[in-house]
This record gives C-alpha cells, structure tokens and sequence, in this order.
RNA sequence: GGGUCUAUAGCCAAGUGGUAAGGCACGGGACUGCAACUCCCUGAUCGUUGGUUCAAAUCCGACUAGGCCCUCCA
C-alpha cells in the first residue's frame, strides 16, 4: 500500500513494523463544544484509512484519545481554559462538558458511518502515564522544571525539525498577535509538559504531580496514551494539517527522547475543509454541525460522499452549491444501487475483477476518488448481472460505508396513504382527468415522497 | 519573514513522460398525458512563462493566485 508520508514528503510504500498487522493513532478532537463538519473531515479519512487497511487484510490496533483537558478558548488566545468558558457557559463542571460533547461526537460519527475507534481513551484518564513519561525525560535531562512548570529543552533534540521542515532561525515567536511568549523557557520553541504555574491558574481538573498541583501540556496526552495501548512501536500516526506543527513535531521529540528509539515510521496528514475564508472555525460564520445540515434537508452521507470524491490530503472548500451536487450525486448513485435486483448468479471471475481493481485504488494513496469511478464502471458493465453488481457493492461499502444497499426506513402508515393517494389518482388517469391527477401528485410529494409511473404501474420513490 | 501544500471544462475531480477518467449541472433525444425517475448523445490542451526531452497536464526554474502552520484548532 501506497501512501503519502509527511516525514519524507513523497508517497512510500507502506511497511509496518510487524508483517500485516498495523499499530494507528488518530488524534481526537477537543471536547469543549460540538464539532463542525470541518472536524468531521479528519474522521471520515480516518475512518476510511482504517477501513481501507482491513480491507487489504491488514490487522488494525486503533487508538484515538479524547482531549478533554481543556487549553485554550476559541479561535483566540484570550487566556482562558477552553473547558471552563464551557463550563461557565452552560453550568456545568468541566467533567460534565467533556461528558456531554464526546457523547455529541460519538452521535456525529454514527450519522456519518464513521466507525467508533476500538480504544477512545480520554486524556485525564492516563495521567499516571503522563508522569511517568515526564519523570523520564527529566531525569534524562530532555526536560527542565522553570517558574513552576515542567517544559521539554528542543534543543536537547537535534530532529526536532524534521517532520515540519522548518529552522529554528526561521520561525517566529509568538506570532499571532494575542500571544504573549512564556519568558520561563530556555528557547523559544519549548514546551510544557506539566503546570502548575501558568495563566490558567483557575483550572478546574488538577492533579498532584512530583512538580506539584497541576496539569500536563497538549502535547504528552498523545505521546502517553499511544505508548500505553499501542506499545514503543508505532506505525501509522495521523491527524488534520495544521497539527503538523507544533503538535506533531513535539510528540514525535518527546515520545523519541523518552523511548530511545524511532518511534513512527508513517505520518498521514488530512487536508482542510474551509469556507470562502478560509479555515472553517466554531466562531466565525456558520457553525454547520450535522445536525444543522440535516435540519436543512442533507443527507449525512451526502457530506461523506463529497469527502470521498477527492484525496483525503486535497483541501476542500465548502459551499451549499457543491453540497447540493454532492447530494444528487449520491441520491442517484444510491437509487441505482437500490433498483439492483437478485436476478442471476454471482459471476466470480468478475467479482474478482473489479475487487482487484478496487484495492489496487485503495492502494496508491487511498484514491477514493477512482473507486467510485470503479463503482460507476460496475453499474454501467451491460455484462454484468443484478446479482454480481449487489455483490460488488457490498464489498466496496465496507471501505465507502455510503450504505448503498441500505434502503431508509419506510414508514408502513405512510405507505398505505400514499398507496391509497396513488389509487385515486390512476383512476383519474384513466378518465383522463389530468388536473384532478396532477393535485393528488402534488398532495403526494408534499407527503415527502416522491413517485414514477413505470410500465409495471406507479411505483414510490423514498428518498 | 520562513515552512508546507495546491492551481485540470459551469461545478466536484482522476491522471506522476507518449497526444485529457468518472460524476453532477446545462443542451439535444427516447420514454411519459405531463414529469422531478430511467436510458442514449454532446464539452476542456491542463494558472502564466521559460527550460529539459523525439515527446510534458505530468520533470526543472521563475512568476501569479490561494490554503494551512510558526506554541488554540480537525
């Protein structure tokens, strides 16, 4: 499998550590409000590398944590805990948000088919791990304790910049304008692993620590968690673009100076779903959150389909035009699927075919992309029987998870009045009477279906 | 200022040296009493500009435009 790898910039041949089973981390996200559709991005391609993975035959250990220790608020730097502005906001304790949230991102995951990871670990639960970690690094001399906080020395580190390609020379300290820099650090680019003495003095969630009352950095959540459960060996750490740096670049410096060793050798990085502005943000513009697409008519999965069209690494710019083309893509590509009868039998050398054609796709850099096109290929093959297609997309759906085959719900009282409607309208299509006909249709799609006349008679379109 | 990524038809988008996949929309046609369903047909020389090559959307340089990052974010 092919796949594009930050750490060397070019698109490698994936080889994990041990032969077919593949040790992946996925950053979560932060629970101190609901996720945009932005967010759901990262998920989706995660969900998909993970589905793809097995799909090859590959044995998956996931972990994904649960930042659910707050850091900052909003957009801004306005020095407050982003899980305590939460919390003032809505009564809660920061517990009770973290709680509530995470319940709201599982909720979000299911819509959009994204398969629950088999270990989700929040952050405040492996505090034990954290300073274990830390303990190790200052007794290794990687890290200082300065005005109360425990920070790592980057400079301790001499691969520091490998995985974002810059020079300390280069970057700028305190760039965005709300920023003040933290005159306790040796060097400008270091960072803390434990406070217990910082701006967020009214932190709610402390514990106690060899350095005192407090709470560890962004940055060691990662580190320890994918340690604990995955082991000193990691082969597929992943994440959005922008956690390339610092994020990334110091998990890979804290969780290499503590091991001793390499530690991941691949680096998967998602592109961005921005808005004519830019970077889409919970404060800025519209905050579209799933449920408010489905408010307004979309289908999840359309969203999912739209992600799917294009590399997991493209950026992909928002707008209610191309959510709509999204939309009737995949509504139609779904009522093809649908109409598919179990007429004739499985023909297995094509079964074959297309299954290889499809996981040669998934192969060069997960290019969803060619596998829908493929999956096109398969409903337009006039050689092909209904039977052999469903088989085919069954397969595909275990990766695309688009439930191509999954017809909705039908509501059976819904059924019988739309059927008795259709009834009363055919006998005035007999009679000719094409205006009484057409109100009855009208009544109809206004029941939120819609219908066809066909040879066989009038049949319903669930939507 | 530096790093990094991107630029293909109205829209989404594949293509990584040999004369541009696929989908949607539009238009035309079939079917239909009509139709929102279905089926068939139809479109681009690849941001600009140099260079390498027998041959470039594909490699190299410059330029232009845009995204992301430089201690919040997915």
């Amino acid at each position: 499998m092919k796949l594009y790898n930050t750490l060397t910039r070019q698109i490698e041949e994936f080889i994990p550590n041990k032969k077919g089973e593949v040790k992946l981390y996925t950053c979560g996200p932060t629970v101190y409000h609901y996720a945009h559709i932005g967010n759901l991005r990262t998920y989706i391609s995660e969900d998909i590398l993970e589905k793809s993975l097995k799909y090859l035959g590959y044995k998956v250990d996931r972990v994904m944590n649960i930042t659910d220790v707050g850091h900052m608020v909003g957009d801004g730097d306005s020095g407050e805990d982003k899980m305590l502005v939460a919390s003032k906001r809505e009564h809660k304790t920061s517990y009770e948000i973290a709680k509530y949230y995470t319940e709201c991102f599982k909720n979000d995951c299911k819509k959009l088919n994204i398969r629950w990871p088999d270990v989700v670990s929040p952050a405040t639960d492996n505090i034990d791990e954290y300073i274990k970690i830390i303990s190790k690094l200052l007794e290794d001399n990687y890290a200082y304790i300065s005005d109360g906080n425990v920070y790592f020395d980057t400079t301790k580190y001499s691969k520091y910049y490998e995985l974002s390609g810059r020079n300390s020379d280069d970057l700028m300290v305190a760039v965005r304008e709300d920023i003040k820099e933290d005159t306790a650090k040796r060097n400008p680019f270091d960072f803390g692993l434990w406070f217990t003495n910082s701006k967020f003095n009214n932190q709610e969630m402390q514990w106690d620590s060899p350095w005192g009352r407090g709470y560890p950095g962004w940055h060691i959540e990662c580190t320890g968690i994918s340690i604990k459960y995955l082991g000193e060996y990691l082969d597929i750490h992943c994440g959005a673009e922008d956690a390339v740096f610092p994020h990334h670049t110091n998990e890979i410096a804290q969780s290499e100076a503590y091991l001793g060793h390499k530690w991941c050798n691949y680096w998967i990085h998602f592109g961005f779903l921005n808005d004519k502005d830019g970077k889409m943000s919970k404060s800025k513009g519209e905050f579209l959150t799933v449920d408010v697409l489905k408010e307004k008519g979309y289908d999840p999965l359309s969203y999912r389909y739209l992600c799917l069209n294009s590399y997991y690494h493209n950026e992909l710019t928002f707008s209610y035009e191309i959510l709509d083309g999204a939309q009737r893509e995949y509504k139609k590509l779904k009522n093809k699927a649908l109409s598919l009868t179990d007429d004739g039998f499985i023909d297995e050398e094509k079964v074959k075919y297309y299954s290889e054609k499809f996981k040669e796709e998934l192969n060069n850099n997960l290019n969803t992309s060619m596998c829908l096109t493929i999956l096109y290929e398969v409903l337009k093959d006039k050689e092909l029987n209904d039977l052999t297609k469903k088989n085919l997309i069954e397969k595909f759906d275990l990766v695309l998870s688009l439930d191509l085959l999954k017809s909705n719900e039908i509501d059976k009282k819904l059924e019988e009045k739309v059927n008795a409607l259709i009834e009363k309208r055919n006998k005035y299509k007999k009679e000719k009477n094409y205006i009484e006909a057409d109100k009855i249709r009208d009544e109809i799609i206004k029941l939120g279906v819609n219908i066809k006349d066909t040879r066989e008679g009038t049949k319903i379109l669930w939507n």
